[in-house]
DNA sequence: TTTTTTTAAATTGTAAACAATTAAATTTAA
DNA sequence: TTAAATTTAATTGTTTACAATTTAAAAAAA
């Protein structure tokens, strides 16, 4: 029987791997990113508008599972950059739409290279347990998500 | 064969739904955290030091795979809610030594009711798979801790 | 021993995250 | 239709992360 003193130890923590995982893999996307000049939450937004150009701020939040705090100064400076225009809706002037650049476009095919570099970090890894982790993780965001 | 345009959508990501998933499960524990007055990351430091009192900075932040930048304005946090003290190394002067207040140590017990209620966001998860899952992630830090 | 290198914290500056609030537009209800 | 509630971004303020640099101390090399 585990005492909850030992439930409070590091290794015994399900959060802090998940949690420093997450960190670690987003510094192996910075060097390749880098050379696009954006950060990783930059291209997850950039990634959204590639395949749907014009969404509304809070339809990127909800992909994201970001809200206007954190979203409102980051497009500013995804606009700084010239990747993206922010244009309020003329039918709901409430909403603002993010529409991609000619520059912003053309850096898709740049990007393309980016996830096999990625992967190139996971190569101890074999392709079957990869997806299985994968669909693991997915399902422990559906389970976070409802409450 | 999966184009490399197929690999920059969103759901094809691995690190997506892992840096969602942290933020999400740290999202969990703000609330039971917020009766203590602490931050997951403080949390984190104050399970070490509960587990070994009177470690250097750099020790703390090999186990945390993080560095002074980001841990001395945290330790001065904890310092001012009087959670922890910041003692200079006799033996070696740049070494900075953190020891727990007693009101840092007390803090504990209070702690440790708070692992089984993170646990309860995951009551929709058999204990087997969670322990499997738990291990497959530790294997991803392992994997992206050795370049 | 003197010089060089390494190590440990701290500092500076930028970019997330996120709570809480605000302001304006739109919907819904009265 | 008018008033109340909701939605959407933006804003304010706090806390993480982390790169890059600085300072001081200790260790290693000359």
């Amino acid at each position: 029987m585990a005492k909850d003193s030992d439930l409070l130890l590091l290794e015994n923590q399900i959060c802090f791997p998940l949690y420093a995982a997450s960190r670690m893999i987003i510094q192996a996307y910075r060097e390749p990113l880098e050379e696009l000049g954006i950060t990783y939450p930059q291209y997850l937004v950039m990634m959204i508008l590639w395949e749907k150009d014009g969404l509304a701020v809070n339809e990127i939040g909800k992909k994201l599972f970001l809200d206007s705090g954190t979203l409102t100064p980051l497009l500013k400076r995804l606009e700084s950059h010239n990747l993206i225009k922010r244009v309020r809706s003329e039918e709901d002037e409430r909403k603002v739409e993010i529409q991609l650049t000619f520059q912003g476009k053309s850096m898709k095919s740049k990007a393309e290279k980016i996830p096999s570099k990625i992967m190139e970090c996971l190569n101890s890894w074999d392709q079957k347990s990869l997806v299985n982790f994968k669909s693991e993780v997915n399902k422990l965001v559906e389970t976070l998500n409802q409450p």
